[in-house]
Order: C-alpha cells, then structure tokens, then sequence
DNA sequence: CCAAAAGTGTTAGACCTACACCCATGA
DNA sequence: TCATGGGTGTAGGTCTAACACTTTTGG
C-alpha cells in the first residue's frame, strides 16, 4: 500500500563541467516497478499516473520520486529512492522541506517532502544505464520544463545547499575522492555563485586541516599537475557537529 | 476531511524565568473544535483520539496540533494553530522537519510536520485562558511525559532554534519589543547553553547596528535600571537575508 | 618555447579574547 | 549605606582582504 497523500522527491545534485547539475527523470509507471516492491502499490501509483497527464508527457520532467509505501520509514525510503535511481548507497541526503500547498498537485492532494543528495562525480554515469532513456542531468540554469512545483522545490533545495555550504563542510561530496584545490574552490564559486581569492581561499582551507595530501598528482594536464588531496574523515565528522566558517 | 496520514505540530517557544519553555497541551477532542472546522473533520480526529488511549491520559502531555484538513495549505494551518492556540497571529514560525519513521504513532501511519514558533513574553499570558485547562508552559529540562515522539520532536526543533540562532537573528523574537542587552545575553547563554562574556557580547551586538535605543530605562528595579533596546526592523530584514556571525 | 593553470607571502586593518572596576538605583 | 546588577576600555593575538609573480607541465 502507498499513502496517496505524501510523496517523497529527491533533488540529486552533481557537478559537472564546472556547472551544479540535477538529476531529473521523466518517470513512466514501468520505471516505478524498480521503487514499489508490493504489486498493490505498484497498480496505486499507475492509477496517479493515468490521473495526470502532465506526469506521462514527453514535454515534462520531474524530480525523482514516488508515493510513500505504508510500510518504508521515511527518510531511509529516500535512502531506497536514490539508490534505485543511481545504483549507490551511502550518499549524503538531507531532508529539505515538505511542500503542502493545497493546489500544488492538481485533482490530488499531495505533500511532498523533499530531500537533496550529494553526488560525486564519480559515479555520474553509473547505473544509470538500467533505466537511462528517462533519467538525465540537466544543468541548474538550463532546467528543462518541470511538472507541478518541482521547480520550486529545485531551488528550495539549491537555497539550502547554498546556506549549508557557508556552515558546514558538505560539498565535499560533490567531488571525487581525490580533488585538487582549484576543483575545490571552482566548486564553492559556483555555489556561492561569486569569485574566490585563490591565495586566501588555499589559507583558509589548509587552516582547517580538513585537507589530506595524498602525494598524488594530476597527469596528462597540459599544465603544471595539482597536487590531490583528499579530507580527513574525523576532522570532517567533527566540523560537521561543531560547524564551520566559510563565509568567503 | 482530514488527511489521516498527516499531522501538523507546532514547538512553541517560550523565554521565562530565564529558561527555554514550551507550551503543550493535553489534546481533548472537545478542544479540536477550535481547529477543524467542518463537522466532518473534527469527527474524523475525533476517531483516532479513540483509537489511542494515551492521547486521552492526564499522563501525557503532547505537541500543540491536529491533523491536516484537506482544505488547508500546510504553512498556513501551522499558522492558524498557532492562532487559535496561543491568540495570536504575526509569530516568528518556521518548519523543523517532517517525522515520518513507521511505528512513530501506533495503530496509525502519520507523519508529522513539526514547526517551531518563537513567542514574545508580553503574550505569555494572553488568551491561553479560553483553553487553558490543557494548555501549559513547561521549562525545556522539566518537560512532563509526551505522546508518541513528542519529546524527540521538541529536541529537534530546539537544536534547529539553536543552529539558526547563531547565524540568523531570530532570537528577538523570543523578547518583549523593549529589552535590555541583559535579557539578549541572557537568552543567548540559555540557547546556546554558555557563558558569554559580557563587554564583549555588547561590542558584538552594537557593532551590527541591529539594536536602536529608545531612550527609556527600566523601573522599579532595585539596582542601576538598564536602557531599553528595540532592534531596527529594516536591520533585521537585511540580516535575515544575509546571515550573520554569532558565533560567541 | 609557449600556453595554461598551479602555487605562493606580505601587509594593513578588522575582529576576537581575556580581563576588573566604577555607577546608578531602591530598599 | 548597602546590595544588586548595569555599564565600560585596552592590549595582544588571530583572521581577513587585497594584491602579482614564478613554477611546472604537455604540446
């Protein structure tokens, strides 16, 4: 059984070509057999579906998502969500908001609560593949038409990220394992969405000692090799208990 | 109608007697009539507080709210419990989080939608009496028995009151219009659960220009009578946008 | 040897911390 | 005149902002 009322929609942020990408699907009752695993809430969700014509219009996409299963605690259904749609596990996903406007979903009532998960870039283009033909990034400036509110809850999520970036060390996880400086601060201008200064952003970074140097380094760049770094797992839980200060 | 799976709870903040305090009440169904308009609704919760006996014991104490109406936008009825329960309207109210583990409530699948309000203690008092039977103020360490997840609710707000507090200048709203700097340091040391020093807690405050004189002083006090502050609303407005550092 | 990005240090000003005494008021 | 809490300044250290050139690499 699914609970018709609430849905659960993740905002999978990436970063790609030095852009915040999202990843958005254009679901179809078949992808959905992937989520719900009882044949009841399968045939629930198809009816929601068929109700909708914007939800199987080629010209709409949508966050990834479904209706909540009576039997999945919520957040670890996020978990499941984003797991199904990416083949990952363990991926930084945070509860945003739950949207409830009354009219936000037309001749239903539905809440949604929305999350946003961090992807390394990595992973980009694993699994994707199973059920690729409806499931794309899109770059955050060039959002393809979004069905319902799903813009809004995009840049819901973005307004959150971008505050949460500012306090806590979180986009960290938008890089691979291994990054170097400039990758690091392209990725907290873009965010910030404003010019760093190279020499004070490298200070204010090696002062907090979150940085690893794996005596590793770029090749095949046609250019002097960035030294990689990776970060320091307990110095990062910690900073993420007690906050931080990047407030460049 | 009600939407069965929903409900929306309100942490309501106070500041008294230099403690955190919050206001909770022992629901009755008779008390849902002020909330759930049509007949329909209220018979509708009527059931469910049927259903559990706890919400019924003199025991326990729960969460100001009910259940979604249909008919309701869902930032909109938090606001409207919040009238009907405390009198007033304009109030500092901002979403914690939705709750939404399986087995949280028994014998049903709800979720809740827990905000957090920030009270002014010239209001403490106000109109809590046309339900007053069951409405009461608590200190947050001497909180009674709550229903269901209650309890971890309230700490979830708190520690969102917290966070915010620090980086967004929302604790003024837990203080009269006119305050002393005492009373402001003495709610930040209460938030943020330590002693702050006092000469330089006001260079920080004054040095953000937040805070207008008013030209008046406190009396009747049996010692030196403090200046009263307001804070400037167009200040306010700007470093709500923008955040500040409170990091003291 | 050229193009491209990596990497580096200093200075001036702002802000933070720690710390102790006098002032105004009512009882 | 006493008890109570209100109110203030300074010095040393740390953090921030602004700023330009040299190094390394592959082609």
């Amino acid at each position: 059984m699914i609970l018709k009322n609430i849905s659960v929609d993740c905002v999978i942020f990436g970063f790609q070509n030095n852009k915040i990408n999202v990843l958005l699907w254009q679901a179809e009752p078949g992808l959905l057999e992937k989520f719900l695993t009882t044949a009841q809430a399968y045939e629930e969700s198809k009816v929601i579906f068929e109700k909708n014509p914007a939800l199987k219009s080629d010209k709409f996409w949508g966050l990834i998502g479904t209706h909540l299963p009576t039997d999945e605690d919520l957040d670890n259904y996020a978990k499941k969500i984003l797991k199904v749609s990416t083949g990952l596990k363990d991926i930084f996903l945070k509860q945003v908001q739950t949207f409830g406007n009354k009219n936000r979903v037309p001749h239903y009532r539905v809440l949604t609560v929305a999350y946003y998960a961090l992807i390394n870039p990595e992973y980009h283009n694993l699994e994707l593949s199973s059920i690729a033909k409806s499931v794309k990034w899109f770059e955050i400036d060039k959002l393809p038409d979004l069905i319902f509110d799903s813009k809004e809850i995009v840049f819901s999520a973005l307004k959150k990220l971008r505050e949460e970036v500012q306090y806590h060390p979180v986009g960290f996880h938008l890089l691979p394992e291994k990054f170097t400086l400039t990758q690091l601060q392209t990725l907290y201008e873009v965010i910030l969405d404003k010019k760093l200064d190279t020499r004070n952003f490298r200070k204010k970074i090696q002062n907090m000692e979150l940085l690893i140097d794996t005596n590793k380094k770029q090749t095949n760049v046609a250019h002097r090799a960035a030294k990689l770094y990776k970060f320091d797992v307990s110095i990062y839980n910690r900073l993420k208990e007690e906050g931080l200060n990047f407030r460049i």
